[in-house]
DNA sequence: GAGCCTCGAGTTCC
DNA sequence: CTCGAGGCTC
């Protein structure tokens, strides 16, 4: 039976017929694994090994009961290509906003209470917990077991690290009474002497010896052999979750109780606030405990208690409003500035780099630095107030250096007394340092711009770049080095020459991919098809890609769902040419584009060189028109709203990201194209347009009643 | 027109 | 992550 059941669609399937087809996929997907993985020597193309887990897993989502044990789905390592096989979250996992003083969070308390409307004095209650510094996880439980554990990734897509996970002592295999899904959230983290002693270890057996204990966490996690994380000593703090298939609780506090009861460790110095004065007191009671801990920590995380205010409040496009992280201060060095060297962006922006004698910050070895732009070396801000007290850098100054959010290096002050004799006064260049075309700063402005954006290969290959970066194209196998490889050879000179390239560089060709230094056939066929497989892309992904000065990934999404396809799209920038007309004002009464925005978009479709790329690179190329938000039953789906006047029952945030869910549109002045006005007391001149034009007035209260 | 909020662009190291 | 600047609200 099992052998006709492979030829028959997933759901015409028999539970019989499905074991039996689970059993055969398993231990073919074992088999090349081994051949690929062991014996570097694939038995079957990977395009048909794909096929084989995509069965795997389709019938495993139509069987969840018969998942095997060894279900090729989970096992580490099981995708060729990568380490781990990847893993969308069900919910996003986003990283937090940040403060670093008390002023920032006095200002958390205040944003929140503002959006939610709640009075100065009304109590808003949050947990204060602190924040380990270790490498985020989601636990997935479907019925009580543990099915699946995701690194963080980019917060959409991570790793699968199930197999490692199951090693960790603190992350129970099963957990009993809990909802038939639940996500659990939280960080693991190495103690202090479990990394000294694994360093010792490490040291004894010539092995390598890690940085700091988060290094030698990310390192045992992401180990391929699972057999050597459960021999590092690693350990697990729950504090939140994903997608659950019932409410933990009503609170984040008790939520967390229900983790600690379903036998998670939620860190014991998690306590409920109930003010800001509340909130800075348990930071410093932290602080003052930190060295005693046994764990690193890079300071506090404030929560809103009450879930329902967390849903109310919602999310800004990376960071939930609900929660901050209160940062500790960051640790400081001293070493010294040898050169200012400038680099070139993708838009023509020159902007300075600190090269530095290497020093340790906060447990890395630091070289380089930000400067920002000239003002920054001299001194001042963008206003002309000092900054640094008005001293300027020089190029032989000793300075202190710190890593901003524990991350990015930034200079903080020079020291003057160690200034060397004859140091002299940087002077910001004029020219472009890489094709000599002149250097512009326009008044006002605190960025100076290279205007050979023709010609200037520094700018052509950083557009490369941008093209397949994370957010826009994303080839695998196709990073940063390869392009700037690729460009230098003149392989690449353009967007459209990536979808050629297997035509001028595929095996029968003059110079073949696969016998450049680097490369083989394998990794060849493999860039190949990743570029393949990006010729279908997503409008909002192309936008974004062109690399339009003022557009970014948020702006390019937006700009693809308001005119739903390319082609829409293009017609519109081209009728709006002059700036005028109904296509100009239909673009600038989009929510979020404003003068600048619009005319650097319509500016780029005049532009016959950029336009002619353009068409070059869309004949390769299948794009895919912009989803409109989930529209089902939506009342409102498509329809151009504006709110006016107050708003009573919702603020002004609130109820734009509602009817953005809702699938309509939310402008910001009434024009032909709005459907509905929202207009509550105090309405004025937009109440009047609108009358005039003969746009539905409604209240707040009809409002409300028509969405549900 | 000022003040707030959010986004865009550039940046480091593993 | 930070800074500058665009866009929106008041």
């Amino acid at each position: 039976m099992a052998s006709n059941a492979s030829d028959k669609a997933v759901d015409e399937l028999g539970e019989s017929e499905a074991r039996g087809e689970l059993e055969r996929l398993a231990s073919a997907i074992a088999a090349a694994d081994i051949a690929y993985h062991r014996d570097d020597a694939p038995e079957i193309a990977d395009a048909d090994y794909d096929a084989l887990k995509r069965r795997n897993a389709a019938i495993e989502a139509r069987f969840p009961h018969l998942k095997r044990a060894d279900s090729p789905s989970e096992r580490v390592g099981a995708a060729p290509a990568q380490g781990f096989g990847k893993v969308v979250h069900a919910v996003r996992m986003l990283s937090l906003g940040n403060a670093f003083s008390d002023e920032d969070v006095l200002e958390f308390d205040s944003r929140v209470r503002r959006y939610l409307n709640l009075d100065a004095d009304a109590a808003l209650t949050c947990t204060a917990e602190p924040k380990i510094d270790g490498l985020s996880l989601s636990l997935r439980y479907e019925g009580g077991r543990l099915v699946q554990a995701a690194t963080r990734g980019d917060g959409t897509e991570g790793e699968n690290v199930t197999a490692n996970a199951r090693t960790i002592g603190d992350i129970p295999a099963s957990l009993r009474g809990a909802p038939q899904v639940l996500e659990v959230r939280g960080e693991v983290y190495m103690a202090h002497e479990d990394f000294a002693a694994l360093n010792a270890r490490q040291a004894e057996s010539g092995g390598k010896t890690f940085a700091n204990p988060r290094n030698a966490a990310a390192g045992s996690l992401r180990q391929l052999d699972a057999a050597i994380t459960a021999a590092r000593p690693l350990r697990f703090f729950a504090y939140g979750w994903g997608e659950i298939s019932a409410p933990l609780a009503d609170t984040q506090s008790g939520a967390l109780k229900r983790l600690e009861n379903l036998g998670f460790t939620v860190n014991p110095l998690t306590r409920t606030v109930a003010r800001p004065d509340e909130m800075l007191a348990h930071y410093r009671r932290i602080e003052a405990d930190r060295a005693t801990l046994g764990y690193d920590i890079d300071g506090v995380v404030y929560k809103v208690d009450d879930l329902d205010l967390q849903r109310r409040l919602g999310f800004r496009s990376t960071t939930p409003r609900w929660a901050i992280a209160h940062k500790f201060p960051a640790e400081i060095a001293t070493t010294r500035l040898e050169k200012i060297e400038i680099q070139v962006g993708r838009t023509g922006a020159l902007s300075p780099v600190a090269r530095l004698t290497p020093v340790t910050v906060g447990g890395v070895v630091v070289s380089n630095a930000t400067l920002h732009n000239a003002d920054y070396i001299a001194g001042r801000d963008s206003q002309g107030n000092p900054i640094r007290e008005g001293r300027d850098l020089r190029e032989g100054d000793w300075v202190t250096v710190y890593r901003a959010g524990d991350v990015i290096p930034k200079v903080r002050d020079v020291d003057l007394s160690r200034r060397p004799k004859g140091a002299q006064r940087y002077e910001f260049p004029t020219k472009c340092p890489r094709c000599g075309s002149d250097a512009v700063r326009e008044e006002g402005e605190a960025v100076a711009y290279c205007t050979g954006n023709l010609i200037c290969p520094a700018q052509a290959v950083e557009k490369l770049k941008h093209f397949v970066s994370r957010s826009a194209f994303d080839i695998e196998g196709l990073g940063a080095k390869q392009v700037e490889a690729f460009f230098d050879d003149g392989w690449i000179r353009e967007p459209a020459d990536i979808f050629t390239l297997s035509q001028a560089h595929g095996p029968g060709s003059d110079a073949p991919l696969e016998k450049r230094e680097g490369w083989g056939p394998k990794s060849a066929t493999n860039l190949f098809a990743a570029i393949d497989e990006r010729r279908r892309i997503p409008l909002a992904r192309l936008i974004f890609g062109l690399g339009i000065r003022h557009v970014g990934e948020t702006s390019a999404a937006l700009l693809a769902r308001s005119y739903g396809s390319w082609d829409a799209f293009a017609a519109a920038m081209r009728a709006a040419r002059d700036h005028d007309g109904p296509e100009w004002e239909a673009l600038n009464a989009i929510d979020g584009v404003g003068k600048v925005m619009a005319g650097a978009v319509v500016d780029f479709f005049h532009e016959q060189t950029a336009r002619a790329a353009v068409d070059r690179l869309l004949a390769h190329l299948d794009v895919q028109d912009a989803e409109t938000p989930r529209t089902e039953g939506s009342p409102v789906a498509g329809k151009t709203v504006v709110f006016t006047g107050t708003l009573e029952t919702m603020t002004r945030a609130e109820a734009k990201a509602t009817a953005e869910s809702l699938g309509a549109k939310v402008a910001g002045s009434v024009s032909g194209k709005t459907d509905i006005l929202v207009a509550g007391p105090g309405a004025g001149s937009k109440l009047k347009k609108a009358e005039e034009l003969g746009v539905a007035v409604m209240t707040e209260e009809e409002w409300r009643a028509l969405i549900g």
